[in-house]
DNA sequence: CACGGAATCA
DNA sequence: TGATTCCGTG
């Protein structure tokens, strides 16, 4: 099969140099080739959403169902377009369906079951990554909040408003369910009894922060060549249905940062977020992310200072806030969200800086 | 089609 | 670790 195919995510341009943050690193993974989508190193997971995020492949795989949930149209086709993207010339949906019990025994993912080719994202284990949220995660702040304050007891004591908005990114609101005790808790409300809770809750939540190696953190747009920086957030450009987020902050949206209406209590955003840096006045950010790489075609629409195929999820304005049912007892319930990342189809085998510059020349069409 | 075990690979 | 491959079961 044909492996030469060049990564149009390497078309991406480079973050801008703004979103670079002050005095944060991010770790060396996040910069590695093999991190970069378009890698043959890309996860399957991270290559689903990818397609999922992609219009032309609303026939091969889209959102459908409960937020999160997915439904492989086309198995052969997905399977064909994983095996293009690592190499694998042989890959079936056979196989490929093999890589996905492999996340759901890892609860990445969970089988929608009696829903053939259904799979639904588990996004508490799919790390959000984003600044304010790291800031928050550093704070005293967050750290005083709620149970994430560790040690004691599992009741959440009163969180602010601020501390709630902060806590529902990392749980999916879900209706009281006395009767489903095994319903994990929430990244923020682990338990993690010892001395070394704070480290390990940070750690959990944000692996970067800490020694874990591979977090499951949406690969970075941070290949060799471009302005290290997290992709932050991208769109998904085909929202899935998540859930909303009261504050105007939604993980799935391009810019989950406070821009002009941002109801976000401004403390929580550490001035060095912002590149102009005037706390009082939230200077509209460019759009971080709209990196839509690869097709110009696809581009259309795209504006300077817009983000490009911006689709609001579908999902109505009320959740579909219903117990987690579907699974036996297993989670069901989607906690997280977060998400970054965009990009493309097929791309090179092999990433290479030198492969972008190619890439960028042949900039036309591939597949 | 869904699932699991096990060996194997990079 | 995150798959891939093979094999087997239901």
């Amino acid at each position: 099969m044909d492996c030469n195919c060049v990564s149009d995510l390497l078309l991406t341009p480079p973050v801008p140099a703004l979103w670079t943050p002050v005095g944060f690193a991010f770790p060396d993974w996040a910069y590695k080739p093999e991190s970069s989508p378009g890698s043959r190193q890309i996860q399957l997971w991270h290559f689903i959403l990818e397609l999922l995020q992609k219009e032309e492949y609303q026939n091969v795989i889209a959102w459908q169902g409960d937020y999160g949930e997915f439904v492989i149209k086309d198995p052969d086709e997905v399977a064909r377009l994983w095996g293009i993207r690592k190499c694998k010339p042989h890959m079936n949906y056979d196989k490929l369906s093999r890589a996905l019990r492999y996340y759901y025994n890892k609860r990445i993912l969970h089988k929608t079951k009696g829903k053939r080719f259904t799979y639904k994202f588990n996004f508490s284990k799919v790390v959000l990554v984003n600044y304010p949220l790291l800031e928050m995660a550093n704070s005293p702040f967050l750290l005083a909040q709620s149970s994430f304050n560790g040690g004691h007891t599992h009741d959440c004591s009163p969180l602010t408003p601020e501390g709630k908005t902060l806590q529902s990114l990392f749980s999916t609101p879900r209706l009281p369910d006395p009767g489903n005790r095994e319903i994990r808790p929430s990244l923020f409300e682990r338990q993690i009894p010892g001395t070394e809770t704070e480290k390990l809750r940070l750690e959990t939540t944000f692996p970067f922060l800490g020694s874990a190696k591979k977090p499951l953190v949406p690969s970075f747009w941070c290949g060799p060549g471009y302005t290290k920086g997290p992709s932050l957030l991208t769109s998904y450009s085909r929202s899935p249905p998540f859930p909303d987020y009261h504050w105007g902050f939604n993980p799935y949206l391009p810019s989950s940062f406070p821009l002009t209406n941002s109801k976000l209590p401004g403390s929580l955003y550490p001035p060095h977020f912002y590149p102009n840096s005037l706390p009082g006045s939230l200077t509209p950010i460019p759009t971080p992310i709209s990196l839509l790489p690869g097709d110009p075609s696809e581009r259309v629409g795209q504006t300077a200072g817009n983000f490009p195929r911006i689709c609001l999820p579908p999902y109505p304005g009320s959740l579909p806030l219903r117990p987690a049912k579907d699974t036996t007892g297993s989670d069901s319930e989607l906690e997280i969200t977060d998400l970054s990342e965009s990009s493309s189809e097929n791309e090179g085998c092999e990433f290479s800086p030198r492969g972008a510059a190619v890439a960028m020349e042949k900039l036309g069409v591939s597949e």
